[in-house]
DNA sequence: ATGTAC
C-alpha cells in the first residue's frame, strides 16, 4: 500500500487523488484528503491534516470527513473541509461553517467582448471602485433600519426583488432562489444586526473582491452553451460574504455553545470545534440564525451586482438589459445545510452537510439544481488569485458518492497574511500585474494587495484538475482578470 | 473573514 507521511500523520492511498487517515483513538470515522501528491506536499505544511482528523471526533460524522484539494488551516475545521453530521444523532458546529457565513461567489455574464472593453479599463475600474463600497467598516449600497435588516434576513433576494434591486431571473439563477428556508431573524443578536445594517451591499476586505474578467477557454462546448459562455466574452465575478453580521453571529453562538454544551466540548480534541447536539435548542437557534445570515449575504452580493450593472450602463452608455448582464449563478462557500444523502450502508440519512471553503457540486438531474441547468449540472465558480484567472465547472457525476455533492472553492492560501506582507509590497504587485498582464487593480489598502498577491495562493489549475479527474466538478471554462477592485 | 485582540 502506498502511504504518505506528513509530520506524524500517515495517509493511505485509496486510489489516485484519494488519501485516507485511518480511524483510530477517538475518531468516529476515517478522514479523507482529495489531492495530488503535489498539493498534499503543500497541505501538510500547516495544521490542515490534524484539523480534518479532529473533525472526525464530532458526534454523527457520517462516512468520512473530507478535505478538498485547496484545503488549508482554519478556525477548528479546515477551510476546504466537508463534514456531514447526522441531523438526528449528530451535531452542528459554527466553526465548521466558518466565521463568514455564506461567503461565496456569483458570476454575471455580459454580451460584451474583450475588444469592447479595451481602452476603457481604467475608467471602468475607477468607476467600480468609486461606486461599490469596499474595505473594513461601514458604508453599503443601502443604509437600513432594523426593520429592513429583519426583512432581508427573513426573505433574502425576494426583498431585493420587491425593492427593484433584482429581477425575477436573478432569483432563478441562485441556490434556493436566494432565500433559505428556516431563516429566523429573531435568532440574530441586536449587536449583529447593528453591525450589518450599514454594510448591505459592500465587499469588505481580505480576499473579497469584484473582478471583471474575459473568458479565455471553453473546454466543454455543450455545457458552455448551456451556461451562456463563449471565448472572449466579458463576465463579472463578485466574491464576498455576510460582513460583520455573519462574523458576530458565529461568535455569539460559539460562546453560547461553549457555555451550554461543555459535556460535548470536553470530548473534542479542539475547543474550536464547539458543536450543539442535534435537537438541542441551541442547534435549532444556530440553524435559524445561520440561515438568516445566509440570506443577508445573498442580498449583499445582489446589491453589488445591481450597482455593477449601473456602473456598466454609465461607462458603456447602454442599458444593462441590452448588455445582457444576467446572473450565471451564485455559489455559497461557507454554509451548513440539512440534506438527505445515501450513506455508507446504503441508507438514506438526513445530515447537516457542513461546507467550509467548499462548494456544492450537484450533478445533472439533481432536483435541487435550478431548472435552467438541471440537464447539465450545477454551475460551480472557482476563483483563482487576481493574477491567475478563475474557472467555471459543473457538478460532476461522482460528487454524490464521493463528497456529499461538493468540490473545492478556490486556490487556497499557501502562506499566512503576515508572511505575505513580508514577501510582497502592494504597489509593486499592482504595477507588475498592470505592466505584464494588463490587469488593472484598485484597492483601499496596499497591505491587502500584498496579502492577496498571486504568489500567496496555490495553483488553481492543479486544484481544478484534481476536481475534474475525480469527476466531482468538471471543467467547463476558464477566465482571466481584466479589472479587479478590493478592500 | 473581522469595528484586523478580550
Amino acid at each position: 500500500m502506498t502511504t504518505f507521511d506528513a509530520n506524524g500523520i500517515t495517509l493511505e492511498r485509496v486510489r489516485e487523488y484519494v488519501w485516507e487517515i485511518p480511524q483510530e483513538d477517538g475518531m468516529r470515522a476515517p478522514a479523507r484528503v482529495l489531492a495530488s501528491e503535489a498539493l498534499l506536499e503543500e497541505i501538510k505544511e500547516d495544521k490542515t491534516l490534524e484539523q480534518i482528523k479532529n473533525t472526525t471526533h464530532l458526534p454523527g460524522i457520517t462516512d468520512h470527513a473530507i478535505c478538498m484539494p485547496d484545503g488549508h488551516q482554519g478556525y477548528g475545521f479546515p477551510v476546504g473541509g466537508v463534514g456531514a453530521l447526522d441531523a438526528e444523532n449528530g451535531c452542528i458546529s459554527p466553526g465548521a461553517v466558518g466565521y463568514d457565513i455564506n461567503c461565496g461567489v456569483r458570476m454575471m455574464r455580459t454580451n460584451l467582448t474583450y475588444d469592447d472593453l479595451k481602452g476603457h479599463e481604467e475608467e471602468l475600474v475607477d468607476s467600480l471602485f468609486a461606486n461599490i463600497p469596499s474595505g473594513l467598516g461601514g458604508g453599503g449600497v443601502v443604509e437600513a433600519g432594523v426593520d429592513t435588516v429583519d426583512e432581508i434576513l427573513a426573505r433574502g433576494v425576494d426583498w431585493a426583488l420587491e425593492h427593484d434591486y433584482a429581477v425575477e431571473d436573478d432569483l432563478l439563477h441562485c441556490e434556493d432562489e436566494g432565500m433559505r428556508e428556516g431563516a429566523d431573524p429573531s435568532k440574530i443578536s441586536q449587536k449583529a444586526k447593528d453591525r450589518g445594517k450599514n454594510q448591505i451591499g459592500s465587499l469588505g476586505s481580505g480576499n473579497h473582491f469584484l473582478e471583471v474578467q474575459r473568458v479565455t477557454d471553453v473546454f466543454d462546448d455543450a455545457v458552455g452553451e448551456a451556461f451562456g459562455l463563449s471565448e472572449d466574452q466579458i463576465v463579472v465575478l463578485i466574491h464576498c460574504g455576510s460582513r460583520g453580521l455573519g462574523h458576530q453571529t458565529c461568535n455569539d453562538y460559539l460562546r453560547k455553545i461553549e457555555q451550554q454544551h461543555q459535556g460535548l466540548l470536553n470530548q473534542l480534541p479542539d475547543k474550536e470545534l464547539a458543536a450543539a447536539p442535534a435537537g438541542s435548542q441551541l442547534a435549532e437557534d444556530y440553524y435559524g440564525a445561520m440561515n438568516a445570515a445566509i440570506n443577508f449575504a445573498w442580498v449583499n452580493r445582489q446589491l453589488i451586482m445591481h450597482r455593477t450593472r449601473q456602473v456598466f450602463e454609465r461607462v458603456f452608455d447602454r442599458s444593462w438589459e441590452d448588455m445582457e448582464m444576467d446572473l450565471l449563478y451564485d455559489v455559497a462557500h461557507n454554509i451548513a445545510k440539512k440534506e438527505t444523502h445515501t450513506v455508507g450502508d446504503g441508507e438514506e440519512r438526513e445530515v447537516y452537510v457542513h461546507r467550509k471553503g467548499a462548494t456544492r457540486a450537484f450533478p445533472a438531474g439533481h432536483p435541487d439544481v435550478p431548472k435552467a441547468y438541471r440537464d447539465v449540472g450545477q454551475p460551480i465558480i472557482i476563483p483563482g488569485s487576481m493574477g491567475a484567472g478563475s474557472y467555471v465547472l459543473r457538478g460532476g457525476a461522482n460528487s454524490m458518492d464521493l463528497t456529499f455533492g461538493s468540490t473545492a472553492h478556490g486556490a487556497g492560501r499557501l502562506m499566512s497574511r503576515t508572511q505575505a506582507k513580508n514577501e510582497y509590497w502592494g504597489g509593486d504587485v499592482q504595477q507588475q500585474l498592470e505592466e505584464q498582464d494588463q490587469i488593472y487593480v484598485k484597492a483601499q489598502s496596499g497591505a491587502t494587495v500584498a496579502e492577496e498577491a498571486p504568489g500567496v495562493y496555490k495553483d488553481v489549475d492543479e486544484v481544478v484538475r484534481v476536481s475534474d479527474e475525480l469527476g466531482i466538478g468538471d471543467k467547463v471554462a476558464r477566465t482571466f482578470p481584466v479589472c479587479n477592485i478590493k478592500g
